[in-house]
This record gives C-alpha cells, structure tokens and sequence, in this order.
RNA sequence: GCGCAUGUGGCGUAAUUGGUAGCCGCGCCAGACUUAGGAUCUGGUGGAGUGAUCCGUGGGGGUUCGAGUCCCUCCAUGCGCACCA
C-alpha cells in the first residue's frame, strides 16, 4: 500500500468539510485561544508560494493548541476593497465588485488545497455592506468623539459640549494649537459658547473631533486628476505613470491620532512584538523632548514682538547665530525689513515654484534668504539674525528653529554657505570643519551653563526657561493626524450628510450607506472622486448632499479581527460577549510591510472603542510574529544585441548582450529547456543558442516574487506534484519563521522522502501492512518521547523548522529499532497532526480509530523515559576536547576527577605536568586545567 | 547620515542557559537492487594532512578554565526612517 498522497488529501478535506470540523463556537468552556493571519488583498494574481509562509505557521500553531485543549478561533478573510480593482475597472470595464469576487474565489480555491483548519463560517470580506456597515459605524464612534487629554481619553461630544456650555473650552484648548477662532484667540468663554450659531458651534466641535473633516495638505496629481495617498507617491512623482505631484490644500477626512500618540507609544511596552517593529512604530511616532523658547523680535515694522523656536538642545542657546524660519511661516512678510524685502519675495517665488520632486531630489541643496530681522538671545542680549529657509518645515514644532551651526550639520552647512559667523560653545569638541552633535562636551562662551557637561545643561536651561517665564519644557511628535479620504470609488462612502456645508452623522439605523451601482470609475477631474459623477446619489436634496470621497483600505482592516468574534451579528459590530470571551489576538501572523499603517490604525481603533466602553481591552495583538518574505529566484537569458541569437551565461562576455528574465518555469536548474523556450513567447520561435558543453546556463538573481520577472512558483503546481502535506512541512523547513528566503524547490525531495519513510513506518509497498500491536521497549519510549519534548517546546515557540527536524530525527531513529508499533506511532501522528494534518487523519483511522486526529489529545513526554543515569561527558584539557568518558550522572567533584585523571587520553595530554585545578560541570562537561 | 536586524560547510540551516560547532535536509561521492534509473535503499561527506594532529562560526582585539553565544572595534548584507530642529 502505497503514500498516495493525492487521494488521501482530497477525500480528508472533503470529509472535514462535510463534517464542519473547523467550526468554532463562541461558547466554549475550554480556554480560548485567537491565532490570527492578516488577511490578503485578493489581487488578480492570486498566491505564490511566498504567500502561505505566514499562514501555515499560524495554522499550525492553531492546529497544535487546539490539541492541546484550547478553544482556538482561526479566521480567514479579505482585504476586498483596495486600489487595483478600480483600476483594473478602468483600464478593462469589469465592475470592481465582479472582479474582487472573482478573485476571492481564486483565492479561496488556492487556500483550500493547503488543507487550512480556517472556519470559513466566518470569512469577512471589507467590501460587504453587511460588513461596511460596521465600519461606517465606528467612523461614526470616532466622529462623536474628542479626547480629553486631562484623562487621556476618548469621551462622547456631548460631554464636551456640556463642559463649553459650563466654562468654555478654558480647560480643554484646541487640539491644533495653530488654530484661531474666527474672531481670533484660540479660547472662548461658556458666555461666547451660548452665543455662537450653529455654524460656529460645528466649527469648533470639529476642531475636537476624533474623525474631522478640515482643510489638509494631500499629494494631488493634475496628470491623473486625482489626490494620491502617500504610499502611491515615490520620490515626488506618482508611482503610477511617473507624474509630478504637487502640494494642494483640500477639505478633506482624517483621524486624530496624534492625541494617541503618548499612548500608541506606551502601548509598544506591553505587546510582544519584534524590538524591530517596535522600533519603526516609535520611530514614525517620532516623540522628541525638549523645549519651546520665546525670543524677542527686533523687526523694521514692529508688527511681530516675538517668535517661538522648538529645540531638544536648549543646552546650546549660548551657541545660536541665526534663527531659521519656515518659508510659509506667517511671521515672514511681517518680519521683512524693506531692504530684504526684494530679496524675499523673490526667495518665497522660488520656494513655490519648487515640486515635491525637486525638493527630494535636493535635499543637500542649501537656499535661503535674511529677512532683515533679528531676535535677541534672551540670556546675552546678542541680536540674531533671522532667516527663512526650506529646510526647516512649517508642519514640524513651531516651524522655527534656533541654529546652532558648531552643533548641528545642517545648520554648520547653512552657516557655512551664507558666510554667517560661528559662535564655538564646545572649544576642542569643536574643529571648524564640521558640526559636531556631542551631548558630552565640556560648554564654553556659554554663561550662566559655562563649565558644565551638555547632557546636564539640557534640564538646566529648560528650567530657567521656565523660572523666566520664556518658555516651557515642550514634548514633539513626528507623526501627523492620518489622512482618511480617498478620491476613490472602491471604498466605504463616509455615512454623513452635508446641511449647509456642515457634516452631519447619518442615523445609524440608516446604516450602511452602500455605493451607489456606477459604471464610470475615472476621477471626476475637479479633485473629488468618481462619486461625484454619480450626482444622483450625492445630491440627496437641495439642501442635503453627500461626501464624494471613500475611506482608505486601511478602515475596513482596522478592526475586521473584532468582527470575525461575530461575524453575523446585524444588531451590533459584535456581540459583548463574544468581544470579551475572545479578547486579544494571541497570535498575529503577517508581513513586515503592515508595520505601520496597518498596526497604528488598528491599534488606534482598539484604544478608541476601549475607551468608549465597548472592549476590554486596548491593545488588539498581544503578540505579533512578521514571517520572511519568500523572494524569488529568477533566471536570466542572454540575447545578442540586435539578433536572435541567445549564449549561455558563461560565453556571455564575448558578446554584447542584452539580460532577458525567463519563465523559471522552462529551466531546470540553472540549464534552459531550449525547446520550451521557442514555445514559449513567438518571438523566440526562431531562436538560436550558443550552447556551453551543449547545454544553455542562465544567469540567475534572488528578486522579489513578482509576475513581471516571471520567477513566480504558484503552489498549486507544488501540491499537485508532492502534496499539500509535503508542501507545509518544506515551508516550514525551509528555514525560521521571520527570516526571508530564496524559494528553491530543491529540498522538497528530502521532506517528501520523510513522509514516506514515515508511512513505511505502517505500510509496504511489498509487504502490506506492517504496523503491530507488541509492547513498544524502553527505547522506542525514549525515541518517541523524545520527540514529544522536542516538538512541543519548538511549536510552542514558533520553531517550526528545528520541529520538523525533530520529526525527521524520530522517524529515522524508529525506523533504525525497526519499530513498527501502534503505541509509539499512534502518538507520533497525534504530533504531526498541525504539521502534515491530512497523512495524520489517514494512517490515524488505518490503524484503527474511528474520532477524528484533530481533537485528539496531546500526547505528554513522562519524564521516566528521559532520564538518564549516565552521560558520555566531554574530557577537555585547557578548552580543548580531547576525549569521551561516560560517568554516573550522580558522580561529585571528587569521582570525577578521579576517574578522569586515571584516564590515561587524559595522561598523555598532561604529560606528566600537574593539573592546577578541574572543572566539572554536571550534565555539560568536564575541563582540566594545566 | 541615523536606527534596527543578520553574517556558521558547496547550499538551506541546527546548537533554548557561556560548556563536544555543523543536528536535519539538499547537493556530492561510493555501494546495493535493477533491463534501465532523474525510483528506492545503505554508507560516507567542514577544510588541510598518509597519519598523530592542526585549522575552522565575516575581520581584528578582549573577558573566561571554556566564546558561534558576552564586551569593544571594523567590514558586508537586508529592512526602516531620512532636511523632524
């Protein structure tokens, strides 16, 4: 009886389906356990073998807690609304929604022949308007709400609205510190609240409003008639075309989220994520200390009393000879003296006529311009002179700063170019060719902070800043409230209604405001979205209109592991109790790429809906494992300029050839399928080879997956020729979980090899039936439960590779005691079971149960057989192992040196000098020292 | 430039705590069975040397009885950020 792997694999994946085997209930009095893959984006191309990495990991891990006795939830769903079916509706006319369903089904069809343990009961897909509703619904959540940072909270508007009516906004200024009432100021009276008009009250609220709608700066592209998110904007031209992109102001959505920044921060200490992606995460959030200082102004028109600059390096006041200010700054025009004032406007053309692109593929270039204006060093008097630049950016702290050229490169540049003098607070640290940006000099010409360390100097001058009532101690971030509108049609419409140009939150019974149908996906060309050409659907009434903009693709990913707790639910976005029985994700499995888009936006919608009452809980991952990326491993031919004449990569250099990426698919090895490669494009129909020892060699790179390289393997064709079993095991195997690999087909011989020395364990091909009933020995216990630690400790920690090693050890060591016996290998599937579920459940009812594999229980290493008695211990002399002695692993200090100086390996090597002393380490090793 | 991560046989990798470096697999070599082998099985396989032995975890230095593992330094690769004051 043969492994015959394809039938096994499709009758145990039908059979589990008929027999619901992965359907998970809510109502469990086991411990849960919620593994959890990011969910794909359902793109035309469908998966390759780099996909899966992550999701066998997590299926495996699902598998084995599930063994283990856990009541283990383990979803699949899809990213479905996204960029590329729109445009894939623009370019070829098929509606976003028939091709995203057709691809899902594709999707699904690859997913199912890997034998995933998901409970496709409860697939979501963001695309749904049973499941947009939802979305549109928490969009709602964080509409209503401002955050109260005297309780660094989220909190409903109504309370803000009973706190302005009681006193004001006193207590609780704007968020954007930048912004001023109409009738000027930034805070206003309970009195002033009562007699503002609807208009104004909307306006101010908006100001709090954890989603709001405000005028930002978006990435607009005129080529394509659109706005473009970041991501779709590489160097400052459109990724898609290579089209200048500009700057432009818009009424657009965004989030909040830099109120959350403290506590997306704070939040990193308590999840277990990898140092490097807590790292990128801190590193948008962009905290930096330090502090704002007011300096006076001395300008012509007297118009301006004073600037403020944001530094983390006040410790260098007494080194600032010029201050910088941003070209857009306000301060500017009133600032310039009339000498500068030429010079200025001039300075100010250029900087707007420079693009984003110009201005990134600049970044060293120094400009900058004097106004004519100086500010006075609070603590010395000395006038500063005050120029504008852009290199100092109008978003960032003030959109000033005070610069210290012997302290900082940029500054050192800009000090150098213009020719301004360079004040030395450092003496040696500093040596006139470079800025040096030491905390631990020494300060000289510094007064007051003269003599003292930098780094101490630093809370110092912050603190006289503050005595002297010029300035706070200031905490900055990098990060920017997140952009939440997309001129797209293939989105979540936002479920509000304009009443006089004033948003207002649609009824959540009217929920879900679905998509209009439409069948014209190009940008409107006015910077609004292809909704706008629906203009049924956006003007409800005269007076009543709809937003023509849709959320990112980031929205419907925000929370969807919230709702695959109750994915059916039409009453709530989840049940309470399925929210609180399910709690965290345990385990989230996925790409590196989500660092922060994806992780920031869920973890801000968690912290929100936590502080709304709706979860218990304000973290949404506890612990997250990024899988490598399989990179591909293309193939290269080589063609003679201008003929069709193609030589083999080790003759290439004797002529002028040009590198063309070939299907891996017509290449075995490095050696080319010359006949295939004539079928494979008509262009190569006719071609000639010039062949080494009569074979063609092709070059070869390690690139990233990708259709266009035509280096990608579809794992169909590996589950077709080895089996699904094989395939999950050689991901596995192929090397640990976060590390990122070259596919390389070559070493699924050797797992599949395993897989059938394991089924000979139980059946031969000649002989038939081969497993026994007889009492298993001590060492076939020892063997399995061997194994039985080994496996569990490295699936528990997600060592997947080192496991099914351990599994590989285990069979060939059986093999070797010619252990055919029912008691050791019925426990040694019940292992394999997560990893190769499907040979498991097989052999499992062939040697004669009748349950299924998959809630058997776990088997248990008894210690009784791994305890040894003895131990064949290292002998080295001076660290350098010469010998073997086996010694009771009883034995003390004095046994040991007894029996080890006795020996006479250990004699020879001391050559009769003493040994000084020996060290014995019980169970490791034992080293003598001469 | 800054931050993070990673460097081990021909290749993918292993070595959980400072304790026998190279488990497992690929590849390669030899053999068995065979009409045949790109099937299957068995044995060997870090390098040098006939050998005893010596050398070996990116380079250099250090700590230690003992270092792939800890410290310093340099180099290489990957990822992230990048005028962020």
């Amino acid at each position: 009886m043969e492994y015959n792997f394809r039938e096994i694999e499709k009758k145990w994946q039908q059979l589990w389906t008929d027999s619901k085997a992965y359907a998970v209930s809510n109502d469990s009095t086991k411990p849960k356990c919620y593994v959890l893959d990011m969910f794909p984006y359902p793109s035309g191309a469908g998966l390759h073998v780099g996909h899966p990495l992550g999701y066998i990991s997590s299926d495996i891990y699902a598998r084995y807690k599930r063994l283990k006795g856990f009541n283990v939830l383990h979803p699949m769903g899809y990213d479905a609304f996204g960029l590329p079916a729109e445009q894939y509706a623009i370019d070829h006319g098929i509606h976003p929604a028939v091709s995203t369903a057709a691809n899902i089904k594709t999707f699904r069809k690859q997913l199912d022949n890997i034998g995933f343990c998901y409970d496709w009961s409860r697939e979501v897909q963001t695309c749904d308007p049973k499941y947009y509703r939802w979305t549109q619904w928490i969009f709602l959540q964080l509409f209503d709400s401002w955050f109260n940072r005297k309780t660094q909270k989220a909190q409903r508007i109504h309370d803000l609205i009973a706190i302005f009516e009681q006193e004001g906004n006193r207590n609780h200024p704007f968020p954007n510190n930048k912004y001023e009432l109409p009738s000027g100021g930034q805070s206003f009276s309970a009195g002033e609240w009562g007699k503002y008009d609807e208009q104004q009250r909307q306006d101010i609220l908006m100001q709090y409003r954890l989603a709001y709608l405000a005028y930002t700066d978006v990435n607009w592209c005129e080529a394509l008639g659109t706005v473009l998110a970041n991501d779709e904007v590489i160097n400052g031209v459109s990724y898609r075309g290579g089209y200048p992109v500009i700057k432009k102001k818009m009424r657009q959505w965004s989030l909040r989220i830099t109120e959350y920044a403290e506590r997306l921060l704070k939040g990193l200490e308590e999840v277990d994520f990898s140092d490097s992606m807590k790292e990128i995460q801190r590193n948008w959030i962009g905290k930096s200390y330090g502090a704002e200082i007011r300096f006076e102004v001395k300008s012509e028109k007297n118009m301006v009393q004073e600037m403020v600059v944001f530094t983390t390096r006040p410790d260098t006041i007494f080194g600032v000879d010029f201050m910088v200010v941003a070209p857009e700054h306000e301060m500017v025009l009133a600032i310039t003296s009339a000498a500068q004032q030429d010079e200025v406007d001039k300075y100010l053309q250029y900087v707007q006529s420079r693009s984003e692109v110009e201005r990134m593929a600049e970044v060293k270039k120094i400009t900058g311009c004097f106004t004519g204006a100086y500010a006075v060093n609070p603590f010395d008097g000395r006038e500063i002179p005050i120029w504008i630049s852009e290199y100092v950016l109008a978003g960032y702290g003030t959109g000033a700063i005070m610069a210290v050229p012997c302290g900082d490169e940029r500054d050192f540049k800009f000090a150098q170019f213009f020719n301004i003098p360079i004040t030395n607070i450092i003496g040696p640290a500093y040596n006139g060719k470079e800025a040096n940006a030491t905390k631990d000099a020494i300060l000289e010409n510094s007064g007051f902070i003269n003599g003292m360390v930098m780094r101490d100097a630093i809370e110092v001058v912050v603190n006289k800043v503050e005595e002297l009532g010029i300035g706070r101690k200031q905490v900055n971030y990098k990060m920017r409230d997140a952009g939440w509108s997309r001129q797209r049609y293939w989105g979540e419409p936002f479920p509000v209604i304009f009443r006089n140009d004033i948003p207002y939150a649609m009824d959540v019974k009217d929920l879900p405001l679905e998509l209009p149908a439409s069948d014209d996906f190009r940008p409107s060309g006015t910077g609004e979205g292809p909704l706008a050409n629906v203009s049924a659907w956006v003007h409800i009434d005269d007076h009543e209109k709809r937003d023509t903009n849709t959320m990112p693709t980031h929205a419907g990913a925000a929370w969807y592991f919230l709702r695959y707790m109750d994915p059916h639910n039409d009453k709530v976005f989840a049940d309470r109790k399925a929210l609180d029985y399910w709690g965290q994700v345990d385990v989230y499995i996925g790409g590196a790429e989500h660092a922060v888009a994806h992780l920031l936006y869920s973890r801000l919608w968690v912290k929100i809906l936590h502080d709304l009452g709706y979860l218990n809980f304000d973290e949404p991952f506890k612990k997250l494992i990024n899988q490598g990326k399989i990179t591909g491993d293309s193939r290269f031919v080589y063609r003679v300029r201008n003929t069709n004449q193609f030589v083999s990569a080790g003759l290439k250099d004797q002529y002028e050839t040009d590198e063309l990426h070939v299907d891996v698919n017509i290449v075995d090895g490095v050696e080319l399928d010359t006949e295939a490669f004539k079928k494979w494009k008509p262009d190569f129909a006719h071609a000639e080879f010039i062949l080494e020892n009569g074979k063609y060699i092709c070059g070869s790179a390690i690139e990233k997956m990708s259709k266009s390289y035509f280096n990608v393997i579809n794992p169909d064709q590996v589950v077709e020729k080895y089996g699904a079993d094989t395939f999950r095991m050689y991901e596995m195997f192929l090397g640990p979980l976060e590390a990122s690999k070259p596919w390389d087909i070559k070493g699924i011989e050797g797992v599949h090899r395993f897989l059938k020395k394991m089924w000979r364990l139980f059946y031969d091909e000649t002989k038939g039936q081969v497993w026994n009933t007889q009492k298993a020995t001590d060492a076939e216990f020892k063997v399995l439960h061997r194994a039985i630690r080994k496996i569990e400790e490295d699936t528990e920690r997600f060592s997947f590779n080192t496991a099914v090693s351990a599994f590989m050890v285990c069979v060939n060591e059986l093999t070797d005691l010619k252990c055919n016996k029912k008691e050791i290998l019925e426990k040694l599937l019940i292992l394999l079971t997560p990893y190769a579920p499907h040979v498991s459940e097989e052999l499992w009812h062939l040697i004669g149960n009748t349950g299924s594999i998959l809630d058997a229980a776990y088997p248990v290493a008894e210690e009784k057989y791994l305890v040894e008695t003895s131990k064949e211990y290292p002998i080295s002399i001076n660290g350098k192992v010469r010998t073997q002695l086996n010694i009771n692993l009883d034995a003390s200090q004095q046994d040991v040196e007894q029996l080890v100086l006795a020996n006479e390996v250990v004699q020879k090597w001391l050559e009769s000098r003493p040994h000084k002393k020996i060290i014995y380490v019980k169970g490791k090793m034992v080293n003598v020292v001469v």
